[in-house]
DNA sequence: TTGAAAGCGCTAACAT
DNA sequence: ATGTTAGCGCTTTCAA
């Protein structure tokens, strides 16, 4: 049917590995003539040939494919993690096999399972829970993984996250010493490692600038159902505390359905409040330029957990699991 | 090493073929007994075995992986749409492999021979040029695959797009008819098929209310330098026709920076312009609630592609080409 | 009720 | 300078 090496091969009357050592390159160094290796490669390009993958991977024993699993794609931060990942998996050669976990253990789960029978070479993870299975596995097995923005702090694996205590500490500083008195923290998934960093980091500068922590100034909402809840939240807060002068959100979405509560209301937010932003979006840059922001090196977190892959799948057996912490930058007015 | 098919039947002093039966879940129909296809099972868990998928392609003669090309996959548009895909791709069992061409057609065309060469059962692709020959090629070869959102007019392929020139002409008729009498229309890449549409449905709108097509109406935006160009041709278009009323905007991201423009300019927009635009995000729609939009279906178009394509991969040799024109629903005030 | 063996398309050690 | 051959791990026909 196709065309294989074989089907050159017997139309040529030479030898499968003849043609095969040709058309991966090692002609030469072989020492076959110049003359069949012409033959070859203008006969392989004539007809159009595109060597199996799958055979050689199994030929071969691994093959040039590395997984990607994140808990949406859709959600800009994860979809630019993907952009940057795929560019460099794609420079190195390999070809990006995309899963998306929906932020559910049991599927992360099954898409690891499923992309290592897959004979992927790796996988690069931003895992949803705690602590896994399937990751345990992939560390007794030795198999090459890399975990990226969330971690599992008593997993000792490869991974590369961002700074994200100080990040916050810093921002919800920068708040203070421009004039707020009371910042409340918008949230959500406070189980989550990350997300507790971040909110420890905020505790922190609310002490460090002399304030009290204030239970009504730390409001949580529900993932699942953000749009509402912060609808409600946001009129109970400002009704218990309606001297709240400053918001820090732990992540891009509330803060942006937070400007869109604003909006809706015709508050001149930009002049009443102060905020700070862990992560920023287009939309947020529009709508309120002034805000402060870690604006989180996704690129680079992309490419470096690929570094990072790429070299632990090249030693595999004699690789030190490699941790990096990347800093946030930091937008601030005035500095 | 790994555990195989093969270490399993040893184990057991069973055959391969046996284990092989059993595990791929036809052990009752071929008459295993009930206590070799227990010990079988049993023990494949125990030791937790998974199959090489690529000995089981190679053995089959296909794969259960689609592939999937976009322009770009940090676009919104595009994650969307890689995030549907990813979906479907699931739920039929197969898994997504995910290549950016980065809108350039040489990248586009490599994609896909490397991903035929992975032997991908077939390509879903939103291609970025007019006509191709790794598109041609999969047509000659028969090859299963599906274009999403653009197309190419002079191929007969499958085909997911949305009736761009219908939507376009509604939403500027809606802004003449609530009471707009200079429409601009904002556009990028007018040699694009899809662009070409929008922007003659634009152009229809226009006269059928009545009005002249004014050149100095139509602003093109250079797509790689759109930030700043957006600036100047703004400024210039205020400046030449003044009492400009309302906006038309061809794609989301142009809407965007020119709200941005507004904002920095701290124009009272949401009252000085009605405004109309092709797709919508969540930026648009806290920037400015009003605007009427095309809303496109994205997660229609990414499901039925893959229907589509699943549908060709398992017909193959009789399947006829599905053209698929889905309608935008259109979000226009008092409708 | 189970096994032997061929074969998928390719690589690579070992001839010649 | 080129060919033979034995796998890679799995499926599946044909036997037993």
């Amino acid at each position: 049917m196709g065309i294989s090496l074989k089907s050159i091969a017997d139309d040529l009357s030479l030898s499968k590995a003849t043609v095969s050592w040709i058309l991966s390159g090692k002609g030469e160094e072989k020492g076959f003539s110049a003359a069949t290796i012409k033959q070859v490669t203008d006969y392989a390009r004539k007809v159009g040939y595109t060597p199996n993958l799958i055979a050689r991977s199994l030929s071969m024993g691994y093959t040039k494919t590395i997984g990607l699993i994140i808990p949406s794609i859709s959600d800009t931060f994860y979809s630019q993690m993907a952009q940057s990942v795929e560019a460099s998996v794609s420079s190195y050669g390999y070809v990006l096999i995309l899963g998306s976990s929906e932020g559910d253990e049991t599927k992360e789960q099954q898409l690891i399972r499923s992309l290592r029978s897959q004979q992927v070479a790796g996988l690069i993870i931003a895992p949803t829970n705690k602590s896994d299975k399937a990751i345990s596995m992939m560390l007794h097995d030795n198999f090459p993984f890399v975990l990226i923005d969330r971690y599992i702090p008593e997993l000792r694996s490869n991974y590369v996250i961002v700074d994200n205590e100080n990040s916050s500490y810093s921002l919800v500083r920068h708040l203070y010493s421009s004039g707020c008195r009371r910042v409340a923290v918008i949230t959500t998934d406070m189980h989550l490692y990350v997300m507790g960093k971040r909110i420890s980091g905020y505790r922190k500068a609310v002490l460090d600038s002399g304030l009290p922590l204030e239970d009504r100034l730390c409001v949580e909402i529900d993932r699942n159902t953000y749009i509402e809840d912060v609808k409600d939240k946001m009129n109970r807060l400002l009704d218990e505390v309606p001297d709240v002068d400053g918001f820090f959100f732990t992540t891009h979405y509330l803060a942006e359905e937070v400007m869109r509560y604003f909006i809706m209301h015709g508050t001149d937010y930009r002049h009443k409040f102060r905020f700070a932003c862990i992560h920023s979006t287009r939309a947020l840059d529009i709508l309120s330029p002034e805000m402060a922001r870690a604006m989180m090196p996704i690129t680079d977190m992309g490419r470096k957990s690929v570094d990072i892959l790429i070299e632990n799948i090249s030693s595999r057996d004699d690789f030190d699991q490699k941790e990096l912490i990347l800093d946030n930058t930091l937008l601030m007015e005035g500095i």
